[in-house]
RNA sequence: GGGCGCGUAGCUCAGCGGCAGAGCACUACCUUGACAUGGUAGGGGUCACAGGUUCAAUCCCUGUCGCGCCCA
């Protein structure tokens, strides 16, 4: 005897193993060597991570597709691994350090500490596997990869030797992201761009040969900047060259206050005349627009901070250039060493002192800060490894305008399109130590020699130079994202040759989110396409974001974070995947309230006690069950229904409508199965035995078979365990749940049954609906009249007796011609149905009742006859719609008699 | 500034040319032999606003207002 309510946390792991023991997820399954391939690669997580609502979302999403694909009978590969997250996990790691009062990276040097770093993998790695685990993932296990493992790291060398050879990875010194705080440079895409309240000040720069008088304007020029502390590696004013006020200076020459340096007034259509005064001082060293002015007019560019942000002024021979000494200069060569900040401030204090700054605005800017640091991020003139990425991104963008690989939805293909058309050299070299160190090294005089090996370096150097030289590797490692790029041949064995990268290369589809279609998606197209001569998918499914309740992203600093593990936990994985996939609309996030998540750990004890139900009635399989010979109506139907759930389903996930596909299945379970099916057919299962009973004892255990099928995508725990309960009686099953075979079924729909039963629940509801607004008492039988019907509907009725007496409390039935005085009357398919209330009825209530119902339609005829009555709408809707109307009309009009004629024998 | 999206029941959301829907919440009744994590019935809507297209607009178009997100 089954349990009252279904327990997840005693059954879960046990079924996990059932699948683990059964190798269920295994791909290339020597039984479907034969089969289509399905195939999907993970999002690999942080491999210190551990699973939050983003990735409970995101591999519920593709776990219902591979379970889904996998029961049609395809050779399914879900490829499961992880990431080693280079920023982020070396940064866990020193932060560690720094807790136990251990020596810091540095201080340990690069080889301890990436031991370190190892142990922490080790012990911390398998977390976020077992969270997936739990939430019921049904990936091979068994091939789980890390970006780091050796197969991995061969295909990033081998990537960056080719790139490199093609030309189209390169070195160059250039502005780069500069992260003050962890030391290293990050791409465009790791910037957060932050709008914070700041300041303009107005800076005056003397004009040379001119006496600077503040009062007189023809003896400097006015700049306005957000960065003062960078004026001392200005190397120009600029000024739009249409410049009415300000145009006659180009040409001329400034004096840089405090430094002395002498610098040209440059026409460039950058300085906007309508934004601050005009003039725009500019620094090339130190900001990426004024980088693209200073090379348009070969300006000197003058680095005046170190790495750490701070000022970097002795010994610095760029910045002291053609600078003679002063007092002004001493004072600024004291703030050496000083950091950005308080530089500032003492830089503003000496132009006020001197009478050069007139103006200080209050001004919003956006200020660059590091997505993992949070500090700001500085324009950095440093030597770093670049990718092509424009040259790569053309076959990309192509790939998609011509539909070999499709976004759902559709218009996250402009997102994509927007920023390929756009994209910048992407900086791959990394100042880390953790990560896939860069195949380069130098000769002593810097020559570069890229290569697989060391060995082979040298030999490059060696062929090179004509003898042997001492060779240093690059220290930098490159960014995670390089190595994710190719996750979707490299986890398959490239670049060996590998049968899996035949057999599942391109995957069928990538499931993510849409913040990192940047990142990953459009990295992943265009190192697949590079090196596989192939797109890596045929279709993006990008899914919401996981918000809180009140629609605010979740986050630890907000205290907002649901934790799926809780969810879990509390209603079992099943629950959680069902709210995940119910609420997963195209297009939308999903804000989610944990009463959802209970409402459909609710919607799992429905099921099982339906089954429990099953189990108490006898309703065990049969072998020879053959549902195109059913021979009663009630059954019939259910296997209509079915028919039609089963096609709804199938065909909202294979279009990704996750929510309609799980809504399709709770509507056909709770309120067809459960409401009507079980409750109409108890009068068959509790009543005499005889070949009704079996047949309909063996059609609810076949269609809780089919609801359980159709379940597992979304509930496998649930399902699977009870595919185990069922089994145990009539025939033996031939596998487990996850490898059984979806249901495709035909022909089932029965008119007949569909009549019957359909008539039978339109007259129940109607039933009930009067007896409660009548406040019938819920346990008064009474009896039932039908006026003036056929015989067919009288032969229809005696049949449905029984369930008329269990579900509408009906004591006894009979025909009339003319209905009983004082009975409440209602219609029903047409027909008039009474029930005699004489003595309970209230005459009053029942007219009152009459009257608005009378009034509902009166209200529908109305409406109707202001489209019948336009000659353009009968002459221009289709006649399909034309015809409803007049058939709706009709309806009202005759139910408007019956109900007429019933509230005037009530008098 | 450019782009994308969203305003539908008290809340969370579907629907997207032809009777306005679900879940939760709410109200009333029901400890009925699967399930109170349940059953039955019910109340609740100018589909943000204003124009336009159409025989017909919650749905398509334009604008306004409000709210998100992404990119400069």
């Amino acid at each position: 005897m089954m349990e009252k309510t279904f327990d997840p946390a005693s059954v879960e792991a046990r079924i996990s193993s059932v699948w683990e023991q059964a190798q269920a997820f295994r791909a290339g399954r020597a039984d479907r060597a034969r089969a289509d391939t399905f195939s999907i690669v993970i999002p690999p997580p942080n491999v210190t991570g551990s699973l939050h609502m983003g990735h409970a979302l995101n591999n519920t999403l593709q776990d219902i597709l591979c379970r889904f694909e996998r029961m049609r009978g395809k050779d399914v590969l879900w490829q499961p691994g992880t990431d080693h997250a280079g920023i982020a996990t070396q940064m866990v790691v020193e932060r560690q350090l720094a807790e136990r009062q251990e020596p810091g990276r540095r201080d340990m040097g690069r080889e301890k500490f990436l031991e370190k770093v190892w142990a922490w993998k080790a012990e911390s790695g398998g977390t976020i596997v077992n969270q997936l685990k739990r939430l019921g993932a049904s990936c091979d296990w068994s091939r789980e990869r890390f970006t780091m493992d050796e197969g991995l790291s061969r295909a990033v060398l081998k990537v960056f030797v080719d790139l490199h050879a093609q030309g189209l990875i390169y070195k160059d010194k250039r502005l780069v992201n500069w992260d003050p705080k962890l030391l290293t440079a990050i791409s465009d895409l790791e910037v957060q761009q932050v709008e914070t309240k700041g300041h303009l000040w107005h800076f005056n720069y003397p004009l040379e040969g001119k006496t600077y008088d503040p009062e007189d304007a023809s003896t400097f020029i006015t700049v306005a900047t957000t960065r003062p502390e960078t004026m001392l590696g200005d190397t120009a004013v600029a000024v739009h060259p249409e410049n009415e006020k300000l145009g006659y200076l180009i040409g001329k020459k400034v004096l840089l206050p405090l430094v002395g340096r002498l610098i040209p007034i440059v026409g460039d259509t950058y300085a906007d005349p309508e934004k601050g005064t005009g003039a725009v001082k500019i620094t090339p060293a130190h900001d990426f627009n004024d980088f693209e002015v200073g090379k348009r007019h070969a300006l000197p560019m003058i680095n005046i901070l170190d790495a750490e942000g701070r000022l970097l002024l002795e010994n610095n021979e760029a910045f002291l250039a053609g600078v003679k000494s002063s007092d002004d200069l001493a004072i600024v060569m004291a703030l050496h060493g000083v950091d950005r900040a308080p530089a500032r401030k003492a830089i503003i204090a000496m132009m006020e002192e001197r009478g050069l700054c007139p103006l200080i605005e209050p001004h919003l800017n956006q200020v660059p800060h590091g997505d993992r640091s949070g500090v700001v991020i500085e324009p950095w003139l440093t030597d770093q490894w670049y990718v092509d990425a424009h040259t790569l991104a053309q076959p990309a963008l192509k790939a998609v305008r011509e539909g070999k690989t499709s976004f759902i939805p559709k218009n996250w293909e402009k997102t994509y399109f927007e920023w390929l058309e756009n994209i910048q050299p992407w900086c791959i070299s990394r100042q880390l130590w953790w990560g896939h160190q860069i195949p380069a090294w130098y000769a002593p005089e810097g020559e570069v020699f890229v290569a697989l090996t060391e060995v082979e370096a040298h030999a490059k150097a060696e062929k090179h130079f004509g003898h042997q030289v001492e060779l240093k590797r690059d220290e930098d490692v490159l960014d995670t994202w390089f190595s994710s790029a190719l996750w979707p041949f490299s986890t398959l064995g490239w670049p060996d040759d590998a049968p899996e990268v035949k057999r599942y290369y391109p995957t069928s589809v990538l499931v993510t989110g849409f913040d990192i279609i940047f990142f990953w998606v459009a990295r992943m197209m265009m190192m697949g396409i590079h090196f596989m001569d192939e797109i890596p998918f045929k279709h993006v499914y990008i899914h919401a974001l996981v918000r809180d309740e009140k629609g605010a992203k979740m986050s630890k600093s907000k205290g907002n974070v649901i934790d799926p593990l809780d969810l879990i936990d509390t209603y079992g994985a099943d629950a959680l995947r069902f709210t995940l996939s119910a609420m997963a609309a195209q297009g939308r996030d999903i804000k989610l309230a944990t009463s959802r998540v209970e409402g459909y750990r609710n919607f799992a004890t429905k099921l099982w006690n339906a089954s429990r139900f099953a189990e108490m009635n006898g309703c065990a399989r049969t072998v020879d069950f053959a549902p195109e010979k059913l021979t009663i109506d009630v059954n019939r139907w259910i296997l209509g229904e079915a028919q039609k759930a089963v096609a709804e389903v199938s065909g909202a996930i294979e279009a990704y409508r996750f929510n309609d596909a799980a809504n399709g299945a709770y509507r056909f379970v709770w309120n067809i199965f459960c409401d009507w099916y079980v409750e109409l057919t108890k009068p068959i299962l509790q009543g005499e035995d005889g070949p009704a009973k079996d047949e309909t004892r063996a059609t609810t255990a076949h269609v809780l078979d089919l609801i359980i099928k159709l379940l597992h995508p979304f509930m496998p725990f649930l399902t699977e365990e009870l595919w185990a309960i069922k089994g145990a009686e009539g025939p033996a099953r031939n596998s487990i749940l996850a490898l059984a075979v979806w249901p495709v079924l035909h022909g089932l729909e029965h008119e007949g049954a569909e009549a019957e039963i359909g008539w039978m629940v339109d007259l129940i509801s109607e039933i009930r609906s009067v007896r409660s607004e009548m406040n019938v008492p819920a346990g008064a039988q009474m009896p039932l009249v039908l006026v003036g019907v056929s015989t067919d509907v009288q032969a229809r009725a005696g049949r449905a007796l029984d369930t008329l007496k269990r579900l509408a409390r009906v004591s006894e039935l009979s025909f009339a011609e003319v209905p009983p005085a004082n009975s409440a009357q209602m219609i029903v398919r047409g027909a008039l149905v009474a029930l005699p209330l004489d003595g309970i009825i209230d005459i009053s209530a029942e007219k009152t009742r009459l009257q608005k119902e009378i009034g509902k339609f009166e209200g529908e005829v109305k409406k109707i006859d202001a489209k019948l009555g336009n000659a353009d709408f009968v002459a221009r809707a289709p006649d399909e719609v034309v015809e409803e109307n007049r058939e709706r009309r009709g309806d009202a009009v005759s139910r408007i008699e019956k109900m007429k004629a019933a509230l005037d024998r009530l008098s």
